[in-house]
DNA sequence: TCATTAACACGGG
DNA sequence: CCCGTGTTAATGA
C-alpha cells in the first residue's frame, strides 16, 4: 500500500507526508459499480484515489442523474474537500467506474496538513483547479453541444479511463449518464456505426 | 427539427 | 423468459 502511495503521489509529496498518510489513512477497496458517496451523506474522510476510476454524478429532483466528471488515479474529490471544510452534506453521488483502491484520510488531517505541508496545499489547490476546468468542459458540452457531440466526447472519455477501445456498457446506461433517452443513444450510435466510427455489439461498443 | 415517450419485434443468454 | 437493441408513431418544445 505504501508503495502504491509512493507510485502515485511520491513525486509531488515529501517523504514525511507520504509516511504520515500511510500511518493515518485507511486503505479501502471497492468493486466496480459500488456507491462510494451518496447525496445527502455527511463526509467523514477524504478519499485519495490509488487506482481505478470514479464517476461523479449530480442528481436532479426526479432521481435522474447527470454525469459531471471522472476521478482518476492520483486525484482526490474536490466536492469532498469542500464538504469537509464546511461540514456540509454531499451534493453529489460517487460510483466506482472500475474496481478502485482508495486511501481514506480523516478530515482533521486535511486542515492540519494544509499548514504543515506546502506540497499538500499545492495539491489541494491544483485539485480545485483541474476540477474547475473539467467542470467547465462539462458545462460546455451540456450547454453548447448537440447530443451527438456529447456522445462522442463521452465515448472518447471512456476510452481514456478504461484504457481500452472496448467499452462494456449498455445504451441505457449511456442515456442515463448523459441524461437523455435510450432511443436517442441507439439512433446516434447506429449513425456512428454507419459512419464506421464504431462497431456495435450486445452490451459492448468497439471504437474504431 | 429534434427529443421524448410508449409500444412492438427480434434475438441472445 | 428477461434484457438489450432497433425502429416507429405520436406528441411536444
Amino acid at each position: 500500500m505504501l508503495q502504491e502511495l509512493k507510485d502515485n503521489y511520491g513525486s509531488q509529496f515529501e517523504p514525511a507526508l507520504i509516511e504520515e498518510m500511510g500511518r493515518v489513512g485507511t486503505f479501502m477497496e471497492a468493486p466496480e459499480g459500488k456507491d462510494l458517496i451518496r447525496p445527502g451523506q455527511y463526509i467523514k474522510s477524504v478519499p485519495l484515489l490509488l487506482s481505478g476510476s470514479i464517476k461523479i454524478l449530480r442528481p436532479d429532483a426526479n432521481g435522474d442523474e447527470l454525469l459531471l466528471y471522472h476521478l482518476e488515479k492520483g486525484d482526490t474529490c474536490a466536492m469532498t474537500l469542500t464538504c469537509c471544510i464546511g461540514s456540509t452534506k454531499s451534493e453529489i453521488h460517487a460510483i466506482s467506474e472500475t474496481d478502485v483502491k482508495l486511501l481514506m484520510i480523516p478530515i482533521g488531517k486535511i486542515e492540519e496538513w494544509a499548514s504543515k505541508y506546502k506540497t499538500w496545499r499545492n495539491f489541494v489547490f491544483s485539485t480545485y483547479q483541474t476540477r474547475m476546468m473539467e467542470m467547465l468542459e462539462s458545462i460546455d458540452n451540456i450547454a453548447f453541444h448537440n447530443m451527438d457531440e456529447r456522445l462522442k466526447s463521452y465515448l472518447e472519455n471512456k476510452i481514456e479511463i478504461l484504457n481500452s477501445k472496448h467499452i462494456y456498457i449498455t445504451h441505457k446506461e449511456i442515456a442515463s449518464d448523459l441524461h437523455t433517452s435510450r432511443v436517442v443513444i441507439s439512433r446516434l450510435l447506429k449513425k456512428m456505426e454507419n459512419e464506421n466510427l464504431i462497431k456495435l455489439h450486445r452490451s459492448f461498443i468497439e471504437v474504431v
